[in-house]
DNA sequence: CCAATTGTCAACCTGAAGGTTGAATAACGA
DNA sequence: TCGTTATTCAACCTTCAGGTTGACAATTGG
């Protein structure tokens, strides 16, 4: 499997936990620790820090222990990954609607015969 | 949990795995009978079965029977509600990048002092 | 109407996800 | 240096996801 199919996997499974999803919009606002975050749930720290890793392993979040606070904050580089597939078959999906939509008009026309009508 | 975070925690769920996002790929270009679609991949029709499942559960997929063929089309709506929410997060993510870029331009300013420092 | 084809259901197995608790580690302040 | 605070590691449990096979249901073709 290539990387790029290896982080899509990733990406999309770290985001089908609500959890996460609610911890990638808290890191949106600003950077936390993982105290900080761990407040807002009704579950262990080290759950939270468990999730945090997930996030970190799908490249949605990094840590930097440099400064004395703030370590965890979200990186936009697997948010364009996903985007783009997203995007490409959404578009896709949206054409074939319209498509459809045509051939089935197209269809009612040729049951009420019209003049339009080829060979 | 509300209605649109099931609907996100599956359609992020069903993305996850990269048979599904294959399938949905494949759909995008035609749509399939399982069988047909079932032959592209090493296992059983009964597995490609259940991703289906999987992916209509989810809302990315609906299922006509009402033709002799072609059963299982893409459907757009759910991909509008992922594209948001990850849109939404790239959006910041980004602004949170470029907002730190210029943090740490004006710290390193910061060190050689600058005429145009304030107070 | 019968048979063939096509798809789903059911039971089962294995491994991983998400949670728990308790111990280990790392960095900081005094 | 020593204790405190913040975070991770490790072991464990339970539930669920993804695959298997075999039996069943339904639809189409002759």
């Amino acid at each position: 499997m290539d990387d790029r199919t290896e982080r899509l996997n990733r990406a999309f499974a770290a985001l089908a936990d609500p959890t996460r999803r609610d911890l990638v919009a808290r890191l949106a606002v600003d950077d936390a620790t993982v105290g900080e975050l761990a407040e807002h749930y009704d579950m262990s720290l080290q759950a939270v820090s468990k999730h945090l890793k997930v996030l970190g392993d799908a490249g949605l979040v990094t840590r930097s222990k440099e400064a004395q606070r703030r370590p965890v904050h979200l990186d936009a580089e697997v948010f364009d990954l996903m985007s783009t597939w997203i995007e490409r078959y959404r578009r896709r999906a949206e054409e074939r609607y319209r498509r459809l939509d045509a051939l089935l008009a197209e269809e009612s026309d040729r049951a009420r015969p019209s003049e339009t009508e080829a060979s």
